[in-house]
DNA sequence: TGCTGTACCGTACAACGTACGCTACCGTCG
DNA sequence: CGACGGTAGCGTACGTTGTACGGTACAGCA
């Protein structure tokens, strides 16, 4: 049997990478390996080291890319251009689980997210916060953001049952809180939810702001 | 060579899992592996399939111990209690990495876990906050600092010298806000920095529920 | 003194990242 | 048009991981 192999020029950087980023999105990264990777895109899976030096690398790239579809408002107040900013990061988070992992490691280092950074700070300097505390309120958002993204994403369907039955099974004279408001915590981790604690935070910058100014 | 075999009831599940911790605080929970521990331990490494079903199970068993750790301060206000709960909350993810990981999967789920978030409902509760109000203000507080510390795990003494590079390295034009506060971004990460927004985001639920009351 | 149940663990395998070096092909030059 | 050298593609293989399977030694009892 001949070695079957393919044209020259067929696979390209960009191409790896937005197969692998569909891996990553569709079943998560941990579904992305190299041998499935060259699989799908029908070549050879030492082939891909000529492109991507490692698989760190590579998944690097892919946050990146991901990462520079991030919309960032231009309109609005600047309290207003916050809460979409950290939104769209929301969601860009859940369709992409990659950037959580790979970027949670280094943190506002592409330019993508750099750019994202920019916007932040200019809409938190424009609230009339000096520096240090537009710095702080943006690690404050980031690690909010990424914090609830980080459970969202861990909960899975099959989890929620056995979670279920275990909450509603505590006892209530050991743990009278909990018992006393388990219908709410079975519906953690919404959007909603999200929403609420980003206003809260946002709300308490716009207070810091109005103090300092 | 005859087959070195250690003595009946050498090994226990306390033991193992005391040793397992040991390796995931001191060096990290990718140090962790079955083969080590069984080294660490003196035992052949099918032994500890006696005693633990799989190696995630025994994370989750370690995750549960570390977090059994946690103080739940009885004393003070309960905005007090809770800037405390939350700091030490922050602590002990910091000195026990496997938790973040572990139970960012399923949070709320160990007898340790459910204890301190009953204490922090409890002080929420106290503080006037409904059910509701009070479910969203922990996941807001986990959240944030679960993703605090996060970041502050992944920080790694070598890449701080490229990050510094790196974001010293930005065009002003392009970038105008982030080249303004660079020193600030430098000293991101702090345990100072993490108070801050701890105690924003609790002055927001004070406020909160005074509207309520 | 045997026998039996069970605790211990050696061996082996599948999946992974990736180093090494062979090979087939393209473009060029004679 | 034919040979040939450089390079893109990739087969093979190795080290590392979790863990299934089944053998083996020993405690306790008859």
């Amino acid at each position: 049997m001949k070695t079957q192999r393919v044209a020259r020029g067929t696979v390209t950087v960009d191409a790896i990478e937005e197969a692998a980023l569909r891996i990553a999105d569709s079943e998560g990264l941990e579904a992305l390996n190299m041998r499935r990777l060259a699989g799908d895109l029908g070549v050879g899976v030492m082939t891909l080291y000529g492109y991507v030096r490692t698989k760190d690398e590579l998944i690097e790239r892919i946050t990146e890319r991901a990462i520079a579809e991030l919309t960032i408002p231009q309109t609005g107040t600047w309290t207003e251009r916050l809460e979409q900013l950290f939104g769209n990061l929301r969601a860009l988070l859940l369709a992409h689980p990659a950037v959580l992992y790979a970027d949670a490691a280094r943190p506002l280092s592409g330019p993508g997210a750099l750019q994202s950074a920019d916007a932040a700070l200019g809409a938190l300097r424009a609230g009339g916060l000096d520096g240090e505390q537009a710095v702080t309120a943006l690690s404050t958002l980031i690690a909010y953001t990424f914090g609830s993204a980080m459970f969202r994403l861990h909960q899975r369907a099959d989890d929620h049952q056995d979670y279920s039955k275990h909450i509603r099974g505590v006892d209530p004279d050991e743990l009278p809180n909990v018992a006393a408001v388990t219908p709410h915590l079975l519906s953690r981790g919404s959007e909603a939810e999200f929403r609420v604690g980003l206003r809260l935070i946002i709300d308490g910058l716009a207070r810091q702001a109005e103090g300092t100014s």
